[in-house]
DNA sequence: CTGAAAGCGCTAACAC
DNA sequence: GTGTTAGCGCTTTCAG
């Protein structure tokens, strides 16, 4: 299979391809007469621009890299879909990769993205560490962070004010009368879940309350770790809490489960509030409350913040904490 | 910034550029002291492969292109995942598309791909005339389709039998005892649809049992609009059917939804039966009984069939109809 | 306004 | 084994 380059349109036109460049990218001078006649053979022979080559001596392909870290992971993949339609409507393409939580994994799909020679790279770090395996690639080419999971390191990053989200919650588990909240799921390796913890600690003291953990030792969320963490939350009875504030809506499902098995009712016996708002969250019987991450928002300002980059060489840091939000459906009730 | 080429590092090492290349592609023959050598010194140089400049005379990308009418759709973004998840198993990239169900983007994003020169395609076509539009295009790189939403066209595809399908949901429901089936949410201008309804209606008529629809006029599939289509169904009581079956998961949360609202239970009142085997499907609460596409296994036959194509240059149409797989969980139950 | 030609970084024939 | 060189298809000076 062969494409129609440049030269043959020439060959047809009877100019030089210089002339046939300058008509269709639109750049330069040239007459107007000319200029349509080429589009019209162009358009006649099935032309198509090869934007390999013009990548090639422009030194811009006009496509961003995603990295993430599970694609299966609903909050993921709604994070993707949104960078991925802001980067479009920014005029760039997308690949997407997983990093699958391992930083080598990460590495490895970084190397691949510059390799690839993409303009700038977004990418939800696998780990505190991130910052170290990756940065020798990071002087290379623009690279912002979504997600706030690395602490006082010299790069850009969008998040959700992760702090700012638990003190919401746990004040409005506290403004319903509850006293005895469970933070569920925190992993320990997670900086962002630290985050969310402390808020929630602040948050406990300042009311005078005792926090009270049910940690995830896994290094990622699912449904089926919440739901085993669960299981063991409501093995003893009777219950010692009112309410669980859970760190993802994943977990929280997992949650929903469990309870389901346990007879045990929500929001009517426990209340139960999660954190992101995927789009699960708003399913008919779930209807879970949760603390809303702005994904969209978030992937539009990280898209944003690599353009300008990409395009100015602006060397400086963007950090970017986007303020949460609480959603209430009908997974909580008054104490 | 500028990245270390070859003629970097040959300078470095003092051996020409082509003696680099062969060390770093692993081609051609060269002396296993100075491969070491060069190795290393492109290591200590930070050099990364230029995809770009290797695609160009390469004539492949390894990337391959993936357009789908709507990533908000989970079966869209879950068919998404797995091929690109398969793509990469193959040694592709995979850049993702969306025709928003628009021939007209449909067109655009199918242009740009080529432009990017993707070795190969993969569309979910967003109508009957997909192929039509796409036809001039398709001749000049490799395509095949997810979704049989073609008839009788000469083009590769792999899909789920819908008709089976169908075959197979309608059979379930009259053997738990049904007899008055609505068949809900048929998209009149998809042939994917009709092509499931004709196995519905087949069914109903072996059975001596009087097919029922209820049309979604819409051009696509949403929870919101399942959810209208019922508060219409429900509003005429008493229920004179004790089953739906409803052409897409994504409707059956609609359904659910108005269900709910109706104050009608199922499955104790009317048995619902979905199409797709989405994840939400298996969501807690929800546990909803579904006939199953075979969505990573269409991912992997899609990729692999078009990778020998591109491979073997072999011009042979694939077709492939998978078989559909009934899922049992807890959304329909004895008449 | 248009043509000629260099060159982007790489691979692959062809020499030696 | 290693070097030389001709492109891949395009954009972009530089001439005219």
């Amino acid at each position: 299979m062969k494409y129609v380059t440049l030269k043959d349109i020439a060959r047809v036109a009877e100019v030089s391809y210089a002339t046939v460049s300058r008509a269709l990218s639109g750049s330069g001078e040239i007459g107007e007469a000319t200029r349509q006649r080429i589009l019209k053979i162009s358009r006649d022979m099935g032309y198509t621009t090869d934007y390999v080559a013009r990548a090639m001596v422009k030194r811009s392909t006009r496509t961003l890299g995603l990295i993430v870290t599970n694609l299966n992971n609903p909050f993921m993949s709604e994070l993707a879909n949104f960078s991925e339609q802001s980067a479009r409507e920014e005029g760039y393409e997308m690949i997407l990769c997983n990093s699958s939580h391992s930083l080598d994994q990460e590495k490895q799909v970084f190397q691949l993205l510059v390799g690839r020679r993409v303009d700038g790279i977004i990418v939800v770090p696998a780990e505190q560490e991130s910052y170290a395996v990756l940065s020798p690639y990071i002087a290379q080419v623009p690279t912002v962070f979504i997600s706030e999971n690395i602490r006082d390191m010299p790069v850009s990053f969008v998040s959700v004010d992760n702090y700012a989200g638990s003190v919401l919650g746990t004040e409005y588990l506290i403004s319903l009368g509850h006293r005895d909240i469970i933070y569920f799921g925190r992993r320990l390796v997670s900086v962002t879940h630290h985050l969310r913890a402390e808020g929630y600690i602040a948050t406990c003291m300042k009311n005078s309350l005792r926090p009270r953990f049910a940690d995830n030792p896994l290094p990622s969320t699912s449904i089926q770790n919440g739901y085993e963490l669960a299981v063991r939350l409501f093995s003893k009875r009777p219950l010692d809490f009112s309410a669980i504030f859970a760190s993802s809506d994943t977990n929280a499902l997992g949650i929903i489960k469990a309870a389901d098995e346990a007879g045990i009712r929500i929001p009517e016996d426990v209340s139960l509030l999660g954190f992101d708002n995927i789009s699960f969250a708003d399913l008919p019987k779930i209807e879970l409350t949760t603390v809303e991450q702005p994904k969209q928002q978030m992937a539009a300002r990280a898209v944003s913040a690599l353009v300008r980059r990409i395009r100015n060489e602006s060397d400086e840091l963007i950090k970017e904490k986007l303020p949460p939000r609480l959603v209430v459906r009908r997974s909580c009730k008054k104490r």
